[in-house]
This record gives structure tokens, sequence and C-alpha cells, in this order.
DNA sequence: ATGAAAGCGCTAACAC
DNA sequence: GTGTTAGCGCTTTCAT
């Protein structure tokens, strides 16, 4: 059994109790700025680690986490959700309680009123979906409060947030363009369909794709880029369009969730299924699509890890006050095809 | 805060004592086996679950993990052992220490001599790399002294194993034959080399490979099976000469790890980057080749997950008494290509 | 075979 | 501002 140091140990060494360590070591209030920095001090010379085992075992008022995302694609959310629980069931042990706030769409309109509407002093740490820019200054002043904020899913670069938990989409964007070209034999046409007025992480998958097709697939052309808003809709009459206009395309990559819904039923109603077709998300539409053969591949970035871990690395920086090394914690792309779809299952029931 | 019956209140309800009621729920001795039952009986009408943090913090001896795996080749076990490394550092502070044995090779000759020199009873479980059905009398013989055992990475589905974790090579050969079907444009000829005399997971490997492309791809030609032992040097001859007596393949799936980079070094003699080869595993060989296009994809089965969530949920078993729904734990088979390469350090990463 | 009691390393309330 | 103390829910030892 490893011994660790203990408040005890500080305490005795500083010739003062351990109330007046802990006022030190947990930032409270009454203390003299003095001792605390001694205190400090001696902690850290000695090598003093928090001990979240004792801390969670004698606390009286839990730890509260709030968690700030939205629900706009149910499929992908749902997963989300589905992390976040399984992390908020874990942590309740150590007297972490996690409160749930979900806007409609990832909308900063949204996001600014809800985040407006929240008593912010009543909750220990913040776990946020960012939905723009435009509520990075509401994130810095949480921060400001002394209470730190984690960015999961969509990242807030330009903030005070510790650490961000999510998606590298560019290099999303790299695999699609690997994928697509090997699958294509590494020549013929192929035509993109995104949403480049929306949301950055659109236009970073269509410029990793458009990076590697050019430098290392020469023999691939790639058609102009349609517009398709996102949206299963425009998606659908928008390949209905690219296809007829260019007879002779092998392969479609779409950028987004709902626009790779809607390139499959244009490819269903034109009974395509020579078309590879390489897409975004694992939802009702898509596995059913790739189990019937519709869809070739599709990208997927573990929302349940993201749910999962956003939650716990949270708890564990305000439990143990860990601090990622790098303030980028990426998540894994994984290619989904008919012969993995369960996988996504798997994880979410691996420890449950 | 959450509040859950205490081993204190079975006591009340049971007019008896924590010493008792203690000495009951973790079976030891010096119990009327009436008094257990009833105290037994109690607690789980109490809804009681045990609370491992209190356990951690009081906790003077131990809970000791012994891990018995192998080094056979390097570049999976390195993984493996840092996932163990891992789990076992976040569960120190729970008060288990792991201890870690090795062999050579996975032989159950090996295999057997170590557990046979280990002090099986100084041990509390144990996560076991089964080596074959010859060492299952002993492993039920460690679950008969009532040292839970669980398998990884390889399972003995015969034993009193409370679970596994690891792989399902038939799906990850599904998956290989949905690969390479989509690959190859669902048609021309393929060669399969695999070891078909060595362990069984090759050789579902191979079969799920076969399923798939039989089934669905019915304008692709499987080539006769060539063995390779899954030893680089045959892989290597067994490439080549599969090669040139049938000059049209389009596509070689390799069911071992080093059988994958002996024919990876067979298609860069031959200067063959049209060849779509798929093989398994991540090594230093792999890595080149994905990053140099002498092969089109590689199947992963997550090493660092599966050591690092063997110890962890042979720590949850001791700690709480969980068990997974199912016996039968399956990693995730991912496929790796140039640009989703460094995940597999990422993962590693994460927490750490 | 059973009970009582002393911790484990913290938090939080209270006293000074 | 600082010190003291009573737990948190177990494990373990010692006494009965």
């Amino acid at each position: 059994m490893k011994k660790r140091v203990t408040i005890a140990e500080i305490a005795k060494r500083c010739n003062t109790s351990i109330g007046t360590v802990d006022r030190a070591l947990n930032n409270r209030s009454g203390i003299h700025s003095e001792t605390k920095d001694f205190i400090l001090q001696t902690a850290k010379e000695m090598g003093y680690q928090t001990n979240p085992i004792a801390g969670a075992l004698s606390r009286k008022k839990s730890i509260r986490l709030g968690i700030v995302y939205c629900e706009n694609h149910a499929d992908f959310y749902d997963y989300v959700n589905r992390g976040i629980e399984q992390a908020a069931k874990e942590l309740l042990i150590y007297g972490v309680e996690v409160t749930k706030w979900k806007t409609k769409n990832l909308s900063w309109e949204e996001q600014l009123e809800l985040l407006e509407s929240i008593d912010l002093n009543s909750y220990d740490g913040f776990a946020i979906n960012s939905a723009g820019m435009q509520t990075d200054a509401i994130l810095n002043h949480i921060v400001d409060l002394g209470i730190p904020v984690l960015t999961f899913n969509t990242d807030a670069p330009a903030t005070k947030r510790f650490c961000y938990i999510g998606a590298n989409a560019r290099q999303a964007g790299n695999l699609a363009g690997e994928l697509i070209g090997k699958l294509m034999g590494q020549e013929g046409k192929v035509a993109a369909l995104g949403s480049f007025l929306a949301t950055n992480s659109f236009i970073e998958r269509f410029i990793g794709f458009y990076e590697v097709i050019q430098r290392e697939y020469p023999k691939i052309t790639l058609c102009p880029f349609s517009e398709c808003f996102n949206d299963t809709k425009s998606a659908y009459h928008e390949t209905l369009r690219v296809l007829e206009k260019e007879s002779d395309i092998k392969a479609l990559y779409i950028t987004g969730s709902a626009g790779t819904v809607g390139a499959i039923e244009a490819i269903k109603e034109l009974g395509r299924k020579d078309m590879i077709l390489v897409g975004y998300d694992i939802t009702e539409p898509t596995i059913q699509a790739l189990k019937e053969g519709w869809c070739t591949a599709v990208l997927y970035q573990d929302p349940y890890f993201q749910g999962y871990h956003a939650v716990k690395v949270l708890a564990k920086h305000m439990l143990e006050g860990f601090v990622p090394r790098s303030p980028l914690l990426t998540v894994d792309t994984k290619i989904m095809m008919k012969y993995n779809l369960e996988e996504c299952e798997n994880t979410a029931l691996f420890l449950s």
C-alpha cells in the first residue's frame, strides 16, 4: 500500500492545523495570504496530491457540474447524452451532481439566452458545447467567476476554457479524402456536397478532403462543390442536380449529417448502388443505407465518447485538479461500414 | 447528495454489529451461516450496494491483481502494456496493486509453467490472456480457489472465467470482406494469405472474410488461400509466389500481423503500389507502409483498450462486485489508414 | 462467533 | 484568521 502525503502531515510541517491547510489547498476564504502561500509551497515541496477518495467520502455538499449542449440532431446527441449520463452515474458516488441543459439548436442566440438564465454561482464547473464566438464573452465571464469551463464537441478556442474535447474536423476531412481516393481506385470524378455557409467544421471537413485529393490523388477530378445547407431536402435536390449534370461521377462526399441523408435518398431514387457515397454520422437513415448498400461508409466521431469524457475530465479537474497535457483532446474519427455498425452500441454498453 | 444504504443500517435492522455484517458481505470467516444468510438477505432487500470509496479509504492491505499475458509481438503488446499500466495507476488510490507476468510467446506450455510457479493464494483476482484449452484446467482451479478470473485478448470460453474482453475475430473478418469488396469496386480477383494451422482467430478472420465476399460480392473471385504461418518470411515468399502465378490479382487480404509485414515487403519489392493490401495491426512496418502507400489499410483491435479494460473490469469486479451484462465484452475493430494513424497514440494519452 | 472501537484522509461546522 | 472536532462508510484488530 503506497503512502501519500496527507494534509495532516503538511499541517504538522507548517505548524498549523489541518483546517488551515484545507483552506489553503482549496482556496477557501478566511486565510492570510501569507500562510496560504507558505502552505501551498510546502505542499508542493512535499509532493502533495489531493486524495479524491477521502474527499468524496467526507463531502457534505456535492460538486455541481453544469452541461450545456443541444439536441438538434437527435441521433448524434442521443449518444452524447448517454455518455453524459453514464459518466454522471459513475460520479455520483464521488458526490458529483450533473445538471444538463439543452438548446433546441446549436445557435448562439439560444445558448446565450440559456447561459444568462443560469444561476452560475450555484455550479462548480461547466462543460459547454460552444455555439460560436458570440458566446465567448460569457464563457470567459464564467471562468472569471472562478468556475472552470471545458468545451466539448465544438470548441471556443479564444476563451479561457481549460480544455476542449471533440473532433478534429480537418483531420476527419483528410481521412475522407484518403478513403474516397482509395475506394475510387485512385481515379475518376468525385463531387463534394456540403454546407459552406454553415458551421466552421463543415468547411474544415471539406478543406481536409480537398487537401488530400489534390495532393495525393492526381488522377481524381473534383467537381465544383455544391452548397446544400446541411439540409436533407437541399442535399437531395443538389445530388440529383449534380448527378444529372455530370454523368460520370463515381463518388460523392457529403460533409454534413443531414446532407448525407439527403444524398442517400437521391442515390436510392436513382437506383445507383454503384455510387461510392461517403458521408457523416450514424443515424437511422445512414444505418439503413449502410445495411442495404446505398451508402459506402460514414465517418463518425464517437459522440458517446465525447459526452462521457467531457463530464469525466471536468470532474477529474474539479476532484483532483487534473489538467490534460494538451488542451485539445481529440476524439477518433471512425470509419463505419455495415460490418462494424454494432460497435456504436458496444462502447455505450461496455461498463454499464 | 444521494444517500445509500450503509452496513450500519443493515446491522441495526439485523440486531447485530457492523463487524458481523462486514463478515457476511465479504464472505469472511468466523460467522454462523445462518446469520450470514439472514444478513445477506436483508442487505439485498434494503438494496445495499457496496461503497468502493469507503472501502478504498479504510483498506489496510491492498487488493492484488495478477495479469498474465505475453510479449510475442512487441508492437501489439506494448500497447496492451500501456493500457494495463494506466489502469494500474488509476487504481492505486483504491488500494489495488497490479502484478504482471509475461511469457515469451503465447504458448500453453510456457503459460502453464508460469501459472504453476505463481503463489495463487496471494492474489485476489487474475486477468489472463489465455494460451489455449490446455490451460483451462488451471484457470478453473484458480476460480475454485475463490479467485475470480477474467480472460482478455484470447478467451477460454470453456472455463469458469467471469468474462472475456477482446476482439471478435469473425466479425473483424466480415469487416475485412466488406472493406476489400468496396475497395475493389466490387469485382476482380483477391487472394487471401493466412495461417490456417495457427491460432483459431486467424481462421476466424478468414472465415468472416470469406463469408462476406461469397455472399455479397459475387463478382469477386477468391484465389485458393495461401498458408503463410503468420511468419514474415513465409508471407513474403508466398506473396511473391501467388502474384506470379495469378497475374490479375487486384487485392490481398492477410489475416495475421507478421504476415502483413511480409506481404508488404513483397509488394514493395515488386513496386506494386496499385495493389490493394489489407492486413492487421499497427506496427512499425505497417505504419511506414501506410504512410508510403504500400498498404491500403489495416484492421486494428485496440490493444491499449484491451489492456486497460481488462484491469479496470477485473478491479470493478473485486471492488463493487461488478459483473458485465454479457460475459463477452467485444473490442471494436478499427479501420486504420494513413490519416487516422495518430489516433492510436491519442487514446493512450487521453487521461494521462 | 460476535461486538466494539480505532482509524483511513478528508470536509464542514463550530469555537475561539 | 485559525484551531478543533465530528463525521463520511467502510476494514481491521482486539476483546469478549
